[in-house]
DNA sequence: AATTCCGTCAACCGCATTACC
DNA sequence: GGGTAATGCGGTTGACGGAAT
């Protein structure tokens, strides 16, 4: 595997940009575009070897950049979505436009990282350090502790064949329309391919866990996660037969996106598969519901202390919550999620 | 005023992945 | 199918500036 060589090798100029290099490269790139960032520095009159370019131009000479302090709403969103795709900064960037990966990352280890240890939370994990604040109510909690980690990870390997999909269907997509172009008289049949596809409807499993003794809410969900393929009428068979049965999931999920797709699309990872397999998931399905509970203190933790560290450093009174603002925290959180997931960018590679 | 400490962030490094021949 | 080049990505480093001593 060729690596490019190394710039000390060309004797090519390292370390901070020059404003008279900025000016040459954004002259260049507005000019002709990037294009082969190893040959731009030599066309643009760089001492600088071409990923040094790259990550200049994407990290700070882009257009398009914010720059500036984060708001609350994208620490939220950073923190949520780190919770959920753990360190993959460019696939948390396609959420927080403007902001890059870079600069993300920057904020989360500089920043976020330290509030949440602050708060005693795992800043990898998204768990209280403490696990007996959760075991000391409830013998059975740290095992919901484990199958809300099981169904992260589950819903991770899930966003990722989604992610394989989508890339599928844009080609699908490229390929039918100029299909259609020719024979229009296939446009039904090609645009029902790949309606399904577009802002992928992600996380259904997870708004049903939000929804959790919200019937309403839940059944809705129900409907979300089940898709085309009906109402089963309650969140806990929701779950089960798109969760627990691997054949039924699969089976909703063709329905529901309605893409061709393989089974090793779905369950490619070995260890996930082995981590399912491994927590009786051929038997009673509902061991693997987490708890309403659980999830309540999991997700107050993560946000109420949040937002209390925020309100504190405002000079506001912090407010830890008695029940209601408990509940709501926790919907909230899970709302901001989905809330994300459904304002997803079309080309984001995850959502 | 000088020095040290610490937080921040731009940039680098090297591995992984993708594209191309 | 295998090798190489190009690009993407995440972890890490080091320069810099401000606060503390």
């Amino acid at each position: 595997m060729g690596r490019s060589p190394c710039c000390d090798k060309l004797g090519l100029k390292k370390g901070p940009w020059t404003p008279e290099e900025d000016q040459k490269l954004l002259a260049y790139i507005e000019e002709h575009g990037h294009g082969s960032w190893r040959a731009l520095p030599i066309k643009a009159g760089l001492q600088r070897c071409g990923k040094s370019c790259r990550l200049r131009w994407t990290n700070y000479l882009r257009p398009d950049i914010k720059r500036g302090k984060f708001s609350l709403q994208e620490e939220q969103t950073i923190i949520q979505l780190h919770a959920l795709l753990g360190n993959r900064w460019s696939a948390i960037a396609t959420h927080l436009p403007k902001r890059t990966d870079n600069e993300i990352k920057n904020y989360w280890n500089t920043h976020l990282k330290k509030r949440l240890a602050k708060m005693g939370i795992d800043p990898v994990t998204h768990k209280p350090k403490n696990d007996s604040v959760l075991t000391s109510t409830d013998g059975g909690q740290s095992k919901n502790a484990a199958n809300l980690s099981h169904m992260a990870q589950w819903e991770s390997a899930r966003l990722e064949a989604e992610a394989r999909l989508v890339r599928q269907s844009k080609l699908i997509s490229t390929f039918s329309n100029s299909f259609q172009a020719q024979k229009p008289e296939f446009a039904t049949t090609s645009s029902t391919i790949h309606k399904p596809v577009g802002p992928a409807r992600c996380l259904d499993v997870l708004k049903s866990w939000n929804g959790w003794g919200d019937a309403t809410e839940a059944a809705n969900a129900s409907v979300s996660v089940v898709g085309i393929g009906g109402d089963l009428g309650s969140p806990t068979s929701t779950l089960s037969s798109s969760v627990c049965d691997g054949g039924t999931m699969k089976e909703d999920w063709k329905q529901q996106l309605q893409v061709p797709f393989s089974t090793e699309d779905l369950l490619d990872t070995s260890s996930f598969q082995s981590t399912w397999a491994t927590e009786s998931v051929t038997g009673n399905c509902s061991e693997h519901v987490p708890s309403g509970n659980f999830v309540e203190k999991f997700t107050d933790l993560l946000l109420s202390n949040s937002s209390a560290g925020r309100r504190s450093e405002d000079g506001g009174e912090s407010d830890n919550g008695g029940g209601s603002d408990y509940y709501e925290n926790n919907k909230n959180y899970w709302d901001n999620i989905l809330n994300l997931v459904n304002s997803s960018p079309p080309d984001s590679p995850i959502f």
